[in-house]
DNA sequence: CAATAGTGTGAATAATGATTCACTTCATAA
DNA sequence: TTATGAAGTGAATCATTATTCACACTATTG
């Protein structure tokens, strides 16, 4: 025996994952997971692409690892959204609003976790980032009805129209994100962003609230 | 000059095309585009690979007609069912219904058609096919508001909306058909999606009626 | 029938991109 | 030092599919 794993290199090991990662988050966050090949990664990295395969078995794995960290990150803050003191409506509002923002600041990445074409290993944990916000709101709703602060409704339907309505309204109208930036080249102003948010948040917190509400 | 296009030839060419396009129709609505190769379309109509190049330039435009036919059919479903006598929020909801009914008895189909995956060419196509279904929406909704049966709202960002609830909650959770028919051996009730239905529509008559309506 | 203009065929080709692998370089410890 | 085992390399290989093409077959007209 004359050769073992060191914690410097160890250390270094990690390093070099941690940059594989953070080469591979960049591309996606930057032009979608369709740039994100391999070979793409690899040279983001400044490695060959056989390095690539020391650290993750496929493609698709390195890719699910990326695709999580970043949802995690976007889930969390809409967590921490919800977890303001007030009533239900106006927690909703709050996790609505960041949900939203996020959106439409990191336009590329929420297309890339959102609506973009990608391989069914990804796609599957699309499934569990989706649930994940889903889940969010749709415990917000079951507690909210509980207390009476919203009317009885399927807080599981609620849940998922709600993601649907962020989806499609920030998400799939801009999901190339180029096309558009094509032709304005004026980017839609702050003003018209708030607009947008404040229609949606409306629209949701009108389905939720029903016939009482304070928006 | 010894050979001319005859009447006989040209009917049973486009008969041969047809068949080509229902075949292509036939795989996408029953596994989705990603089972629609070209030599699986082929293999469908009973036909060489090659076949298929003396009636289409490239897979992608044979898909896109295939897209844009069921995307047709579709779209003239739920404008019929605007062109119904009555309020606004009558109509929307006569809309909301249809459009979901259609989709949860053709799973499959419409997860191609919203959801699944495929080609830039194709999902170019699908930008369109989103962007008729928000107008058909969008009218109604602007007509509404002008004739006071519906609160001030924006016409876009509601249509939008209702398509993504719709999209969502229908087709985003059924995205991949199979997955949940391996588990559930027993398939959703007609009472359930019956129920489903209303608590879509609820949300959606909800945001757009506001503190009046009647459900 | 012969000449012409196709259509239908399916194996070969091309392009893309993931994965492998024989080899080189590096770090460790006897 | 030097033997050992792992990390790094990047060109070659594999796999998958769209696309082409040389050839066989069919219909049409003189």
């Amino acid at each position: 025996m004359a050769y073992r794993e060191t914690d410097k290199i160890k250390e270094r090991k990690a390093e070099a994952r941690e940059n594989i990662v953070k080469a591979a988050h960049y591309l996606v966050a930057t032009k979608g997971f369709g740039a994100a090949s391999v070979s793409a990664v690899a040279k983001e990295a400044d490695i060959a692409t056989g390095t690539v395969y020391k650290y993750f078995p496929s493609k698709g794995e390195l890719l699910c690892e990326v695709f999580r960290d970043a949802t995690e990150r976007e889930v969390e803050k809409v967590a921490a959204a919800v977890n303001t003191a007030g009533s239900a409506p106006a927690r909703l509002q709050a996790a609505i609003e960041c949900f939203a923002r996020r959106a439409i600041q990191g336009r590329r990445l929420a297309w890339a976790l959102i609506a973009e074409p990608v391989d069914p290993q990804v796609d599957q944990e699309r499934l569990i980032y989706r649930q994940a916000y889903a889940e969010i709101f749709e415990n917000l709703l079951r507690e909210g009805i509980l207390k009476s602060e919203l009317p009885q409704q399927s807080p599981s339907v609620s849940a998922a129209a709600i993601v649907g309505v962020i989806s499609e309204t920030l998400v799939g109208p801009l999901s190339p994100p180029t096309r558009r930036e094509l032709h304005d080249t004026v980017k839609p102003s702050e003003l018209d962003e708030e607009r947008l948010v404040s229609s949606i948040t409306r629209f949701c917190l009108q389905a939720v609230c029903g016939p009482n509400s304070s928006i």
